[in-house]
DNA sequence: CGTTACGTTTACGTAAACGTAAAGCAATCT
DNA sequence: AGATTGCTTTACGTTTACGTAAACGTAACG
């Protein structure tokens, strides 16, 4: 009755369960702790996740929402873990979200100007179409 | 007095004015030559550019704005070159159009969300940081 | 003991779209 | 002639975020 598998007790995950909860797989897991930006506990060979971890994996995942690169996402989870009281930190920090924003930002722009762009060429080409079938219509 | 540079007069161009013209490399180019987008005259070694080939590098820059890959632009091309009066190729074309409308709508949308959450994110962290701030004040 | 499930490491592969040497020809300029 | 300019080819390099295969360890189940 012993279960003689990595403690899953005292608020530890193990790969498979960090997997589950976060959609992602075990490679990603472990590349990201390759990268520096998770440091599970290490039983032996196998990988024990803290909460501390779910906490950082959080963030990566959000990070990469927000379009952050992996690089990225590790320097500002450094900043974080050396010194994130430190006020000259926070606004670099600051200063790197809110370009990302304005990056964001005008992205949305350049989308919205191809999508607004590819709808007239449908518009125009499906009315060149209805042409062409009436033309060639028996 | 002979030019004896290759003709550039009836309308086609040299490399370098295309790539003037269009604002692209000549190893972009030369690249999509290789990946059979462009086909411009070889007058031996060196390539010229046709009214065709324009034509072509103008879509090929647009689908890219669009969001399309090389590849996509390529069967895109190829379809109109062999039969664009099709209209069973005409309708393949425009599902592929329409899916990739629908693609950039969502992408919108995540955008949409990303940037509302990322501006909630810095409208909260500054106004910690400004909490901060009245507390370690002198 | 054999199978099954889960985990590990190492390391090459993938995708897109070119960048970047390296090395050479051909024609015009000086 | 020599230098400069422009173009050419071949081919390896770059970036990001993992995928995928190989080969092996270990534990629990039956």
């Amino acid at each position: 009755m012993t279960n003689l598998r990595p403690k899953e007790t005292d608020s530890t995950l193990t790969i498979r369960q960090m997997c589950d909860q976060f959609a992602v797989t075990p490679r990603t897991l472990r590349f990201y702790e390759s990268k520096e930006l998770l440091s599970p506990i290490r039983q032996g060979t196998r990988r024990l996740f803290t909460r501390a971890d779910r906490a950082r994996l959080h963030l990566i995942l959000r990070g990469k929402r927000f379009g952050f690169s992996l690089e990225d996402i590790r320097q500002l989870l450094d900043m974080y873990d050396r010194d994130g009281t430190n006020e000259a930190q926070l606004t670099r920090t600051f200063d790197l979200a809110r370009k990302r924003l304005t990056q964001m930002e005008a992205q949305r722009a350049e989308l919205d100007t191809a999508i607004a762009e590819l709808n007239a060429q449908l518009t125009e080409a499906e009315a060149a179409l209805a042409v062409f079938r009436r033309e060639t219509a028996a």
